[in-house]
DNA sequence: TATTGTTATACTCTATAACTATA
DNA sequence: TATAGTTATAGAGTATAACAATA
């Protein structure tokens, strides 16, 4: 049977209120890229790029949580607007070999600046300290389940 | 000028793991929820209405963060499967009063249990110590937010 | 006139399967 | 045969506008 803590059964459990808080988290996302014509995935796809420097796509699928079919579709756009460049891998020509192009440097920075705001205010309700807090769990349960989201933590 | 400390350059965002985790938590709601063949939407509004209790679709709505318009096929199908009903307020009627049935109440029950593995796992990484914490935090910032998560905040 | 709810529609995101090309 | 990528498609979630009924 499922463990029943007393007062547990009474609040919201965790896994609703990270599914809640990232809903939220995606809409501010999407609602302050839409000024400069991106789309949450295609942002995070190309911040993903950022990190990583230059990856196969199926690498950039991994860290970034779409589809392997999803991301083809995202970078052949992204390679159309002339944010990344794709090439094919000199030892295994299968593979892609995505990087960000000036263009796209450009307008992540243009970005992250759009989004800060909305962030912000999402996490008005904390301190300095409990933010770094909640940044330090949130991303040991990133790397405990192997969402990958930092080039560090990729060491494969 | 945004703010730029020196080394949050290097790192992702709260808000961007706010979107991942919470991506991959609905993912798992999802999957956990498909033998009961509950949508991730539906299972959220009727744990949603267990906690608030008898409460009209627009206080819903507000409380799940879905569109007004959205949450009325969302609630006219949960009506037709019974696990709802739906009357008019006496006192305004144009409001609809939402409440759980019985079987709506049942379902909720067997989809907290098929969901609670999923998130176990989701945060293994962390102790029972760190859980309670992340808790805490997430809780605080879904109330700075007003996403009104819980039938305590909702003050209105 | 303002509010509650409904309907319709377009867009974005998620997921699966079938396919091609290279290893 | 196994893997990287592509294409197509279905389903779920998000967002907007137009409308009816009631206050």
């Amino acid at each position: 049977m499922a463990t029943a803590a007393p007062d547990t059964t009474q609040r919201v459990p965790v896994g609703a209120l990270l599914a809640r808080l990232g809903q939220e988290s995606n809409a501010r996302l999407r609602r302050s890229l839409r000024p400069l014509d991106l789309r949450a995935q295609e942002f995070i796809a190309l911040k993903q790029l950022e990190l990583l420097g230059r990856c196969s796509q199926s690498e950039l699928a991994d860290a970034v949580g779409v589809d392997y079919s999803n991301l083809a579709t995202l970078a052949g756009g992204l390679c159309d607007s002339g944010l990344i460049v794709r090439g094919r891998d000199g030892a295994d020509r299968r593979r892609y070999v995505l990087e960000l192009t000036a263009a796209g440097r450009r307008l992540v920075a243009r970005a992250d600046e759009a989004i800060a705001a909305g962030e912000r205010e999402l996490l008005g309700a904390l301190e300095e300290g409990d933010r770094e807090q909640l940044h330090a769990l949130l991303q040991r349960v990133a790397d405990g389940a192997e969402l990958c989201p930092t080039a560090s933590a990729c060491t494969e």
